[in-house]
Parts: C-alpha cells; sequence; structure tokens
DNA sequence: AGCTGGCACTCGAAACAGCGGAGTGCCAGG
DNA sequence: CCTGGCACTCCGCTGTTTCGAGTGCCAGCT
C-alpha cells in the first residue's frame, strides 16, 4: 500500500498532467502544489511509483506522465465526481426540454454532451428489448399490404411493411388490432412471444397466414438486435489533442463509425452505475489510448440504454464523469415525462 | 482563350497532382505524359497558366499546384464523368438491395458512397416538402390523446403526438380518419393544406377544436423544416490527407457536424443536375480547401433530396462524380420500388 | 528512518549551418 | 514557335552544437 503522500504526489501528477498536456516533473510539481516537501522527496516517490507502474517516462529525463493503472488508481480511490454548477443544470435542463420527438431527444443530447464535455459524445437510442409496448397499429395501404406501426413507452416508433399473399379484410384487420393490443400493450417486450403464440387459432383458416404474417413480423422487430442504433456527436473535438494525435486520430475515427464497435464501448451492464475504461481496459485497438466513460439512463429505475463520451485517456475524469452523470439523470426524466 | 496544348498541360497537371499529392515540375510532366513537347516549352506553357490563375506555386522553385480556378477549368471542359465498372455496379446494386427501411437505405448509401470514393459521404433523407402522402393514421392512445403518423410515398414515417383538451370518441375519430384521407392521400404536400381547410365544419361542434388540433399538427409537420435530416459518414476518410491537413481537419469536421451547413452544402437546386463546389466557391470558411459533389435523387423524375461527398479539392474528380451519380441513380430506383 | 540540498549526468528540443537537387526564368539559336 | 543550355533560387534533409529540464544518487541533517 502507498503511503498518503505518495497518493497525494500521484493526484497531483494526474492533475497537472491533465491540465498542461506535459510531462510534469518534481520540482513544478511542488511549486504548484502544497506538498509540504522538497522536489528531492518527490522525486523519491516518483521512483515508487515508477517501479510501482503507476507512472512512466516518455524517455529518460523527461518528467513523468500516468500510467493507465495511474488514471485507474486515480478514478478509483483519488477522485470524486465533480458535480456541476447550478447554472450548468439550469442550462442542461433549458436545453433538453425543447425536445421535440426522440430523434430530436436523443440528437439534443449528444450535442449538449460534446459541448460540457469537449469530447466526443456517444448516446444509444432507448433500446427496444428492454422497454415495453404501449400500442400496436395495424394500417391497410393496400388490398393485400399491411403496415405495423410499434410504439414503446420511451416514445421510440417502428414500423415495418408486411406484403400478403391474399388480401385481408377491414374486420379481420381490426379485430387482430384489437386481439393484440389486450394482450400486449404494458408487457416487456421479452415477454411478447408466448402471449401471442395462439392467436392465428381464432381466425378463420383464410386468414391465418396473413395473421401469421403479421405476427412474424412483430416479434421479428422486437428482437431485431441491429435497432440498437446510437448517435455520436463532438467529433471535431478529437482535433483538439491533435498536437501528439495525428497517428492516433485515424483509429478512434474508425473506430467510432462502426456501430459494433460502439455498442461494445459503451458496454453491457444494464445497471445505472457509471463505468470508466481506461486505455488499455478498452478491447479495441485503435482505442487504447482514449478512455470511455458511459452510464446507463432510462425513464424508470432501470436503465434503458446507455450514453458517454470518448476522449484521450488524459482527461479531467471528475468533470466529465459529472457531466455525463447529470445528462443522463435530466434525459431519463425527459422520457419518464413524454 | 488557351490553346488545345496548354489544355492539355493543365490537364496533365491536375491529374498528377491529383495522384501524387506533390507539386508537379516540367520535367516530371514531360515524363510521364506524351505532350509531344520538350520540358523548355512546357515551362512556357505553365507561366501562361499560372498568369492566368490556374495553376500556382507555393513558392518559388516549386512545381505548380492548380487553384480552384484550374480545377474548376478541368471539371468544366477537360474531364468527363468516369462511369463505374460492371463489377461496381453490381456490387452497388448488391449492396443497396439489402436495405429494409428508409433509415436502413440512408444508412447503408452513406457507407457505401464513403466507401467507393474514399471520402465523407452526406445523403440527405428525402425531404418532406417534394414527396407526397401515402397515408394518414390517427390512433387514440388515451381518451385526449392521439397519435398522428403520417406515411409518404417514399417510405418515411413521421409521428406526432396530439394533446387534446376533451375525450374524443372513437367515431368521431375513424370518422375524421376517412375524410382526411380521402382529401390528401397521393396529393403532394404543398397542395395539402387548402384541401382541409374546411374539414372542421362538417364535425359537431364539441368535436371542432380536437379535429382543427389534429389538422394543426399534420400542416406542422408538412411543412416543418427541421426534419431535412443528414446522414454522415467516412470521416475517417478526412486523415488520409492529414500529411498536409492537421490544420485543416479541424474546421471542416466542426463545419460538418452543423446540419445547417450540411444542408447549404448540397445546395439548391432541385433537378438531378451534378453541382460541383471547388474551395473557395463553399460560402463556409473551413470548407475553403474543400470540394463538395452533389447530386439530386428521388424516386421519380423529380428530386426529391440530395447526396454528394465532401473531399480536399485536390480529388479525383472524373472518378468520384461518377461513382456519385451511380449511386444517386440506384438510390432512386430503390425508393421507387419499396 | 526520513527529508533535504548538492552535484554530475542524460537526453530530447531547438537552433544553426551546409549541401543537394528539383525546378525555374531567360536567352540565343534552330 | 520550339528547344537546349545555363545560372539562380530555395526547400528539405542531415549533422552538429547548445541549452535546459529533469533525473538518480549521495552525504549530511533532523
Amino acid at each position: 500500500m502507498l503511503s498518503e503522500r505518495r497518493l497525494e504526489v500521484l493526484r497531483a501528477i494526474v492533475q497537472d498532467y491533465v491540465g498542461t498536456e506535459e510531462p510534469v516533473g518534481s520540482k513544478a510539481l511542488t511549486e504548484r502544489h502544497r506538498l509540504g516537501v522538497s522536489p528531492a522527496t518527490v522525486r523519491n516517490d516518483m521512483a515508487v511509483l515508477e517501479e510501482e507502474g503507476y507512472i512512466a517516462q516518455p524517455h529518460t529525463s523527461a518528467g513523468r506522465i500516468p500510467t493507465d493503472k495511474g488514471y485507474r488508481l486515480f478514478v478509483d480511490k483519488l477522485a470524486g465526481v465533480k458535480p456541476l454548477s447550478v447554472a450548468e443544470r439550469r442550462a442542461i435542463q433549458n436545453f433538453l426540454d425543447g425536445a421535440v420527438d426522440l430523434d430530436d431527444v436523443v440528437g439534443r443530447t449528444v450535442r449538449l454532451l460534446a459541448q460540457l464535455t469537449r469530447q466526443v459524445a456517444v448516446v444509444q437510442y432507448p433500446s427496444l428489448t428492454r422497454s415495453s409496448v404501449r400500442h400496436v397499429e395495424l394500417l391497410s395501404l393496400a388490398p393485400a399490404r399491411i403496415m405495423l406501426v410499434l410504439i414503446t413507452d420511451t416514445g421510440r416508433v417502428e414500423q415495418r411493411l408486411i406484403d400478403c399473399v391474399a388480401p385481408v379484410g377491414e374486420t379481420v384487420l381490426a379485430d387482430l388490432r384489437a386481439r393484440l393490443n389486450s394482450r400486449v400493450v404494458g408487457r416487456r417486450f421479452t415477454d411478447v412471444p408466448p402471449l401471442v403464440q395462439d392467436l392465428p387459432e381464432s381466425f378463420e383458416a383464410d386468414d391465418r397466414p396473413a395473421v401469421a404474417g403479421v405476427l412474424a413480423t412483430l416479434l421479428e422487430t422486437l428482437v431485431e438486435e441491429k435497432e440498437e442504433r446510437i448517435m455520436l456527436g463532438g467529433a471535431a473535438n478529437l482535433t483538439r489533442f491533435n498536437h501528439d494525435f495525428p497517428l492516433t486520430i485515424r483509429p478512434v475515427l474508425e473506430a467510432l463509425e462502426e456501430q459494433m464497435v460502439l455498442l461494445k464501448l459503451l458496454g453491457e451492464a444494464t445497471d445505472s452505475t457509471m463505468t470508466v475504461r481506461i486505455g488499455h481496459e478498452n478491447f479495441h485497438e485503435g482505442l487504447n489510448s482514449t478512455s470511455v466513460v458511459a452510464v446507463g439512463y432510462g425513464s424508470g429505475d432501470e436503465a434503458v440504454a446507455k450514453l458517454g463520451v470518448v476522449g484521450p485517456t488524459r482527461m479531467d475524469y471528475p468533470g466529465t464523469m459529472g457531466a455525463v452523470r447529470a445528462v443522463a439523470r435530466y434525459v431519463g426524466q425527459i422520457l419518464a415525462e413524454s
């Protein structure tokens, strides 16, 4: 276990490095922080911290920079979550309150988060799989063509076209619509399949193929993984670090274009605890010098989706975590209201 | 007017510069192109071209690079549109054919275009204002809450929530739905307003406020400008030019994040002619060293939206134009089918 | 035992000089 | 009007030097 003062030194190093973006030496440290000891002492502490793998020097006779392990310790033990100012909170609320539909909510959120943290923001659309059905509508567009519209409790709307082999009567459709809704409204998506399984049986033989088609499409829509859409914003913020990033920015941009990578990035946890993944803790090469701060958000207790930011490992963790958490909370509120 | 050979020299300069990304000198030109004259002659031609403002040298005793004006001449007079190979066309069709809904079509298109041109691709969602109504649906979510669903002929679906002051009966809703559809289905958005103006009058006085509310929301949805959404892809391609782009990439990324800028970028023309805007021809600073190649696409004769790419002024214009045009055509076909 | 001042050492960054070569403009001759 | 020749320019590369921040270590002090 490291002594109190050595932890203090590590904290100071992280803070200074995040601020100046330059390796920090023993002398500068004592000048900018009231450590109460001399540079020589700090040097000894630094030697220990380096031996333990918390900091490193880019080359001999340069200052130290934190390693991933160092940031990890900093985040876990040394840093709190910096709460936002009242003004900032108010600004968030005002900004999000103007949203008109789900797309707009997500769009505003991503811009807000990017602006607040000055980093790349990532917001996942409320996932279908964890939400429930508000309404199912069936429209007859043409005699043998039906449109299925699914409305979720998070305000999301999905629609699918269904082509039937034979025309379907208006009355049959109305019947199906009524029965379907009485069974599935308010239900979790995952609970729906068994509830509708026997529906075709209660229809005339002639209509069963059409009914089965509608059900198949509905179930397909419910499980559809591809619908885990994601919105991205603030990519321009990547260039803020370009003085040492010209090589790194490329793979990051590439990674960010892959939906799959983004989804994994936000993590799998379904609760609302914040996850911070630092540097090499990210599975994906090219994101090895970036950190991800993500948290779940949702209209109720349970998270229905995640949002977060991607930035250099050298980021202001307390501030970023504070912003991410605050935004997640407000988005949750907005969703609950709508 | 420039002589035939001088134009030929300009063409050679553009081609070489696009290929090598380095200023091109007289000697290299004569070696790589069969101009039939000596370097000295080419030098004279170059001097003239420079005087006329078509090319410039970054500094004395360096080769020449084309100016915006030079590219303009090249595009207008010297370059054709390079058609894609059969294999490429087939690949496009295969890739786009798998799309399941409008989001997917646009998503695939943007990825395709980015990959094909190795540049940043921009695709505008089919605009509401130029399309027509396929169907209007009214759902009663709660006694005093109605959802309006608008389906367009381009497959786009818009939904809006309407809160009424008093409950609205099912029969009234059905009545309104039927009348509304009989009047507006198949109509251009711009033609709709006068057609529904007198609808409230045919309802009981009690129901008129609700009917008016629905109509107001519908008309609002029809003209809503903000719905001119845009999808972006291939931002990572920006870094391909970073050897001289570290400063330029920043403002470009910033510009690309602004919906408004993107919309203007694609231009206002409603027909299907291709527009190429080169360097300073772009109104927006920060895009001064980029070119935009855009073209309209649509399900019928008329363009309902635009798509294009953004790249450095030093781009392969014939190839890019070919790809953009081909993709636009196929997307139009896909939309017409669905 | 732990802290401190002193000192020699290391090594990257910046400044500087010299060189080579690609490219130019110009001119005189075909 | 084209061409070969020639003197000139200036960028980019490389090697050298200098400068300074920072380090590790040690001896002495509390």
